[in-house]
DNA sequence: CTATACATACGTTCATGTATGTATGTAAAC
DNA sequence: GTTTACATACATACATGAACGTATGTATAG
């Protein structure tokens, strides 16, 4: 069996990402070979060798699957014509902590990012990017909280940037510790606990104010 | 050379895990050999398979050294008979903050716990004992909440054991977002706000009330 | 004299990258 | 509508080197 056509060729390096996904989840990045992925998907490491320059490149191909819908959201909910943006971002909020409970991909691509791999200069873009991400993500939650504040939500002294990194450091502390000890507590259950917990902080912390 | 004395043997010994910990953080644990750590250390393999059973063995071995401090302060915190249990938390989660800040060694363990490593069963020990060291975290800081609401200064109906996660959750997100990202804030400088941030959470917020 | 604290040397196992083989889809030529 | 030619989508085979574990050598401390 050799030369499939187009749309097989797409399914093999889907099933090439799937299992590569599980094997990452489950040995851990650099402890997972080729061989390994290719055994797992029914193929050869031809096969990977075809659609991927290397380990590094397959595991970025990765994140690029998976990335686009909680970012969309998360744009639209900075908008300053929205006239509940605080509501907006707890609605964000809590998704983003139901979605890692509930759709496999998004907890399997965290669990891998947070626990089974290791961020080192070798793997190339997904450092630099991780980084990117994560100060987009800062600069996008601020203008929410600025918005926020703007229509009184907020107290107007609060340190919209203090804040912003206060949230995004508390939510990313969930999901560790959660993706870490997922018996520990009911993440998808408390979330609306836990984020208005965190809500209520901007409001009443003295300590975030400017 | 051969043949050291017992203190020159114990300075070896140093050498090697010093070494290694310097490599481990650089360039992740997995993607280290001990051949590099023998290199950096000025020996040879032989040295460290003397001294240890593999990498393994000294990765955890790494990490007896540095538990320690922070581990008998936080047992002495979540005492009854502290007559400002709050207090006593509020410095300890400070503390935690400024040490991984200032003390280079607590640093580097944490930046590979958290991001040079992965968590995976072939590391043997470490996994178990972190999420057994977590789940004591979890029980001391309830402690600590429980004799707190007993003083009156937290809300009676706090569910401690929730309000425990929340915290150690916020701290690890603390932690973790910095030494990701530690030119995005001033994690020493704002320690005690943040802290008092996430106290104040405990107070105010309804959501983590039974 | 013996156990210690290493250094040296050896064998073996992967994992990687590349080179090559090969059968088929696909499009153009006739 | 065949035939031809080429690119595609892999499988197979090979070469290389890194890392590991172990076995052995060896000088000295105790």
């Amino acid at each position: 069996m050799v030369r499939k056509t187009k749309q097989e060729a797409q399914a093999t390096r889907e099933l090439i990402l799937d299992a590569a996904g599980t094997l990452f989840q489950r040995k851990g990045v650099s402890h997972t070979s080729l061989s390994d992925i290719a055994c797992a998907a029914g193929v050869t490491r031809g096969a990977i060798y075809w659609h991927f320059e290397n380990k590094v490149d397959l595991f970025n191909q990765m994140h690029a699957r998976v990335h686009l819908p909680i970012e969309s959201l998360s744009k639209q909910t900075a908008s300053d014509a929205e006239p509940d943006p605080l509501d907006r971002l707890r609605d964000l909020l809590v998704l983003i902590l139901r979605e890692t409970v509930h759709n496999p991909r998004q907890r399997q691509v965290l669990e891998i990012l947070f626990h089974k791999c290791e961020f080192i200069c070798e793997m190339g873009e997904l450092v630099e990017r991780q980084e990117a991400l994560h100060l987009e993500a800062f600069a996008r939650t601020e203008q929410s909280l600025r918005n926020a504040i703007a229509r009184g939500q907020l107290p107007a002294d609060l340190d919209a940037r203090k804040a912003s990194i206060t949230i995004h450091s508390y939510i990313r502390g969930l999901l560790s510790t959660w993706l870490l000890l997922p018996d520990s507590f009911d993440l998808a259950g408390e979330a609306e606990n836990l984020i208005d917990a965190c809500l209520s902080m901007l409001v009443h912390a003295t300590s975030l104010r400017s």
